[in-house]
DNA sequence: TCTGGGGTCCTAGGACCC
DNA sequence: TCTGGGGTCCTAGGACCC
C-alpha cells in the first residue's frame, strides 16, 4: 500500500505554528516580491480569496476581511518541512519526499492482521503533536489512488478525520466515480480539454478508455496513470537523487531597460546557481540564460530571449559561471525593451569528483579552494556578504518582503522569547 | 507601481555511428 | 524499377507537478 501524506495549507499552517493567536483566523501567504497569493488557510478560502490572486488588487479586501497576510518565509517553511519529513521517515524506510509539503510512504510486507488504518492515525497524531502542522493522509494500493484518497480525506474532513483508505474494489469505484477528471494527478489543462471533449468527466470514465487509445494519445505517461487508477501498480517510489537542473530566476520589482542592471542580475543568478551546485557537489556543462519583458503590460512590445551556452569544461566556479552568463546575455539582450524577469538555469550536471580533464581548456583549478573559502566565509559572516566585483555590493537580494514573519527556527536572534 | 519560482518526464526529429 | 537495419545521443518543445 502507498500513503500520500500532505500538509494542510502548508505555508499558512507554518505561520500559525508560532502564532497561536491566528488559530481560526484567515491567513494568506504571498509569492516572492509579495506578488500574488500562493497559500491560504481554510478561513481565507472561505472568504473567497482565490489562489494566485494578485496582491495589489486584493489589498482592500485583505483589510476589510481582516486577513493576515504574510510574505513567503522559505527559511521557515523549508525547516518545518524537514521536521515533518524526518518524522515520517521513522514510520517506514520506503519514503519519497515528493514536494516541500508532500511525501509518499510505501508499506510492504505487512501482515494482513496489521491495522494500517490505526497506523495512519498514529502518524497523523504524532506529526501534528511534534510539529504543529496538520496533515491529511490517503492510503491505497497505488500512488495515483493514494492521491485520490488524499483528496477525499480533505474534501470530507468531518467524516474522514483526515484519513481515507481505498482498500476494496467497491471503494475504488466509488472514489473514481466521484472525482472530476481535472482533479486527477497527471491530468493538466491540455489533457483535461481533450478528455472533456470526448465526454469524459470523471476518473472512472477515463479508466474505461482502451489501453491502445490512451497509449497513442497520452503517451506512456497517460497509460501508466490509467493502470494505476485501475489498481494495477504502475508507478513506484522515485528514489531521491540529485537534481538534474538547477535554476535561479526572478521577477524584478520594476521594469528595467539598462544592460548593466540586467547584467548584474544575471551574474547574481549565476553565482546563486553556483552555490547550489557546490552544495550538492555537482558541476555543470551548460547554462540557459533568459530575459523577458512584462507580459502584463499593454502597449509594449513583448520579447523573450533565451540561449544555451555550452562550456568547454564542467565547472561550479562562480567566476566562470558569471563569465558564461554574461556571454549568454550579450547574445540575447536587445536595446529598447523593458525587462521584467530574467533567469539562469544550469544543465548537464556531473559529479564534482570525476570531471573529465580536457587537453586544452579546463576549469581553473585555483577556483575550487577559492569558492570553498568564499562559501565558508559567507556562512560565517552572513549570507552573500562576499561577492564578485560584477555584482552590486549594495544590493541585498532586492525582493519586496513587507510582511515577513521571523525565521523562528533557523535564526537564533529570531526565536520566540517567553515573558514571565 | 504592483501579477512567483523551481522542478520532472516524454516524444519527435536530426545527426551520427556501424 | 529496385536504395538495409539497427543503434545512440542530443535538442526543442510539450505537458505536467507543487
Amino acid at each position: 500500500m502507498f500513503a500520500l501524506i500532505d500538509c494542510n495549507n502548508f505555508y499558512a499552517s507554518c505561520e500559525r505554528v508560532f502564532r497561536p493567536d491566528l488559530v481560526g483566523k484567515p491567513i494568506a501567504v504571498l509569492s516572492n516580491n509579495d506578488g500574488c497569493v500562493i497559500a491560504r488557510s481554510d478561513e481565507a478560502k472561505e472568504l473567497g480569496i482565490p489562489m494566485g490572486a494578485p496582491a495589489f488588487k486584493y489589498d482592500k479586501e485583505f483589510k476589510q476581511k481582516k486577513i493576515n497576510v504574510f510574505s513567503s518565509n522559505y527559511a521557515l517553511y523549508g525547516d518545518m518541512s524537514k521536521r515533518v519529513m524526518g518524522l515520517l521517515e521513522t514510520f517506514t524506510p520506503d519514503i519519497e519526499v515528493y514536494s516541500i509539503d508532500e511525501a509518499f510512504l510505501k508499506f510492504e510486507g505487512y501482515d494482513a492482521n496489521f491495522d494500517l488504518k490505526a497506523y495512519m492515525f498514529q502518524i497523523k497524531e504524532e506529526v501534528t503533536q511534534a510539529t504543529g502542522i496538520p496533515i491529511s493522509i490517503g492510503l491505497a494500493p497505488t500512488k495515483a489512488l493514494a492521491k485520490v484518497a488524499n483528496t477525499i480525506s480533505k474534501k470530507f474532513k468531518a467524516k474522514t478525520k483526515g484519513v481515507h483508505i481505498i482498500d476494496t474494489e467497491e471503494k475504488r469505484l466509488k472514489a473514481l466515480k466521484w472525482i472530476p477528471i481535472e482533479k486527477v494527478w497527471g491530468i493538466g489543462r491540455g489533457r483535461q480539454k481533450r478528455l472533456q471533449e470526448m465526454g469524459i468527466k470523471k476518473a472512472f470514465d477515463f479508466t474505461n478508455l482502451s489501453d491502445e487509445w490512451t497509449r497513442k494519445n497520452m503517451s506512456v505517461v497517460g497509460l501508466r496513470l490509467k493502470r494505476d487508477l485501475e489498481g494495477k501498480p504502475s508507478l513506484d517510489l522515485d528514489a531521491v537523487i540529485d537534481k538534474k537542473n538547477i535554476a535561479t530566476t526572478r521577477s524584478f520589482d520594476y521594469d528595467y531597460k539598462d544592460y548593466e542592471y540586467i547584467k548584474e542580475r544575471i551574474v547574481t543568478f549565476a553565482t546563486s546557481c553556483g552555490y547550489k551546485l557546490r552544495k550538492q557537489h555537482s558541476c555543470c556543462h551548460a547554462m540557459l540564460v533568459y530575459i523577458k519583458t512584462n507580459r502584463h503590460k499593454k502597449g509594449e512590445l513583448p520579447y523573450y530571449g533565451s540561449t544555451v551556452v555550452t562550456f568547454p569544461y564542467p565547472t561550479n566556479s562562480d567566476i566562470e559561471l558569471a563569465k558564461f552568463a554574461e556571454q549568454g546575455l550579450q547574445q540575447i539582450f536587445k536595446e529598447g525593451y523593458s525587462y521584467k524577469k530574467a533567469g539562469v538555469i544550469v544543465m548537464g550536471l556531473t559529479p564534482e569528483e570525476n570531471t573529465q580533464i580536457n587537453l586544452f581548456d579546463n576549469s581553473d583549478a585555483r577556483h575550487k579552494p577559492l569558492m570553498k573559502t568564499i562559501d565558508d566565509l559567507n556562512k560565517k559572516i552572513g549570507n552573500t556578504k562576499l561577492k564578485l566585483a560584477s555584482q552590486d555590493l549594495k544590493r541585498t537580494w532586492k525582493m519586496r518582503q513587507e510582511r515577513l514573519s521571523p525565521r523562528y527556527t533557523t535564526q537564533i536572534g529570531e526565536v520566540l522569547t517567553i515573558k514571565v
